[in-house]
DNA sequence: TATGTTTACTAACACGTGTTAGTAAACGAG
DNA sequence: CTCGTTTACTAACACGTGTTAGTAAACATA
């Protein structure tokens, strides 16, 4: 059996003073004019019962839950073959942790919309970061009109909703123009996901960027749609290989699915990087082991997420931002697969 | 601003019923004799309020939170290079969501002793399951013997915890006793972790197991121990691969570590199964595209993290398990990589 | 000494729910 | 008509906290 419940009650009890003082003090409340002694009375009392507040009071009384929501918009395969989310995961918690945050996961299928509205409703957050955001989230900016606090991880452009996210945009325009600095003229892309999610866009924007600034004509041919998957990188390495003039390099927007890629581009006879060279994105920590070890964009998820983490508490905790939202750089990390 | 909360008190005045009549329908207490009428009404007036109850009230009043606490006791390193815990988190948070309960994350440094207590003392969860468990857990067999809902994910042999974990021992017993029938003679392995750790004692006993009922002779100096990393996976590799008689075959207890000790036997020029076979453990999805691809023992990631989540629900509702704990079949994968 | 002011507290309410014990009305049996 | 029983509800308490308004004593000021 679990013992009964130490409560304020009791320490109030113990300490010879009210409940209220006990509150005073645990809470470090300024400006009431508690004396040393009794403060470091009821302190003493509070350890020696081991005395903790119970959450659901305090949420009660206070109002705050001191909960952050997580809520995972990707599909549960996308999720699967993310291998970044535990640097990510890690990093919101800990930057959560710091103030006293706890953080809830609430991972949905795209299909099952406003699956996150409970979260709030029943109040168990303060507050959501909302991770891979699609198109048409409506549900959330209503939430962020109502007065929630919300940070996207990624973004939704003009929305005005806080965010914080990678530069994708220049982080892929920096892969493709290392491709272009190397020689290649006739450069394919595989994104990382269907258009539908704002980071595919992103990606492909910053490769058809880095071409524009090298004068070269974007060839809508060479532009594959990749699923996460390592399975679908291969299917769509197939069909790029399947078009002449073949293509010299690929630019594959997700270091799993360029994984794929890769094995339908040995499996096609060709070396890398002699015959095709390929870069990817994410830097994803088994990339360097990868035969031959790829070039890719390496993007700090733990960072990422311990910004979405501490900035949706200083909103949660009432301060306004700075800046409307955060973009963390990437940065191109030159291995083999590609010169 | 958020709209004023609405009550159980809002939808009883609307109702024209009392809120103790309100909390009985919705919660579907039976025995009292709620009239059809009525409880069609309230149904009624709370969806037209969108009146969700709060689940600091709730949880205050009847002491249960309806959330699960996931404690994941390993390094965060380990975290970082955990491909498959996406599977897990989600298969957890499945079968709570079933239930209608929430899932919160709490990541511990291994130093972080009792980091957990204050999920518990607080209130935050009803249960608590406990991920990579290592040796010396006393703090939760004590949580444990106070009444806590308790679950592992691994195993503390002789503790008498509930726990979910997978057939390790005989997942990796086939896959030596597979390279064993290919003619394998000197088999050398290199753990998924450190010994502290009970997953690690439980592959490489596995691999004993099969060595002895060979008739082979275990060599400790064969023995390896990664930590894991591929680069620590490398490190093994060269030092095994400095050994003379050179093994013919090795067993890595993790894909992740697999394929640094690939690296490691490309590096020294030799062709894989041809000069040396690996197989290695976890199937990770990046595993078939491996080169090459990765003979290895597949675990069925998101089921475990299932039955770990809906065991610990049904314990925190007061079942008693049929069994105290659950062992997950793992299943050789034969790719390449060792015939 | 009368009058403010500061010090060190506390009584009482509010938060929103679950649940036990009890009640008034309707009903049926004798 | 009386008495027990069922029906359909409700009043009131409990859960553990944060916080506002208020008080009594000590102290300083004129």
């Amino acid at each position: 059996m679990l013992r009964k419940r130490v409560t304020s009650f009791d320490v109030a009890e113990k300490s010879g003073v009210s409940r209220t003082t006990v509150s005073l003090v645990l809470n470090n409340v300024p400006g009431n004019g508690i004396s040393d002694v009794t403060r470091q009375r009821v302190l003493q009392v509070a350890k020696e019962l081991n005395y903790h507040p119970d959450s659901s009071g305090r949420k009660l009384a206070s109002g705050r839950s001191n909960t952050l929501g997580l809520v995972l918009r990707q599909s549960h395969e996308q999720v699967f073959a993310d291998a970044l989310l535990p640097q990510v995961l890690m990093g919101i918690e800990q930057a959560a942790a710091e103030q006293g945050f706890q953080v809830l996961l609430k991972p949905l299928e795209p299909e099952d919309g406003d699956g996150y509205k409970r979260l709030v409703l029943e109040n168990h957050v303060d507050g959501i970061i909302l991770s891979g955001p699609r198109q048409a989230e409506t549900e959330i900016i209503r939430l962020h009109q109502s007065g929630l606090a919300v940070m996207l991880m990624g973004q939704l452009p003009g929305t005005g909703l806080p965010f914080v996210d990678i530069d994708a945009v220049n982080g892929s325009a920096h892969a493709v123009s290392h491709l272009i600095e190397h020689g290649h003229r006739r450069i394919a892309m595989i994104t990382n996901a269907s258009l539908e999610y704002t980071s595919a866009q992103q990606r492909r924007l910053g490769y058809q960027q880095a071409l524009n600034e090298a004068g070269i004509e974007l060839d809508d041919s060479l532009v594959q749609e990749g699923t996460y998957t390592p399975a679908s990188g291969f299917t769509a390495m197939e069909k790029l290989l399947g078009i002449s003039p073949c293509p010299s390099a690929v630019f594959v927007a997700s270091d799993v699915v360029a994984l794929g890629a890769i094995r339908a581009i040995k499996q096609a006879g060709l070396n890398i990087p002699q015959d095709l060279a390929v870069v990817g994105f994410d830097d994803i920590s088994l990339a360097c082991y990868y035969d031959p070890p790829l070039t890719t964009v390496h993007i700090p998820a733990y960072r990422l997420g311990w910004a979405a983490g501490e900035r949706l508490v200083r909103l949660v905790q009432g301060e306004t931002l700075d800046q409307e939202g955060v973009l963390l750089e990437s940065e191109l990390v030159i291995r083999n697969s590609s010169c």
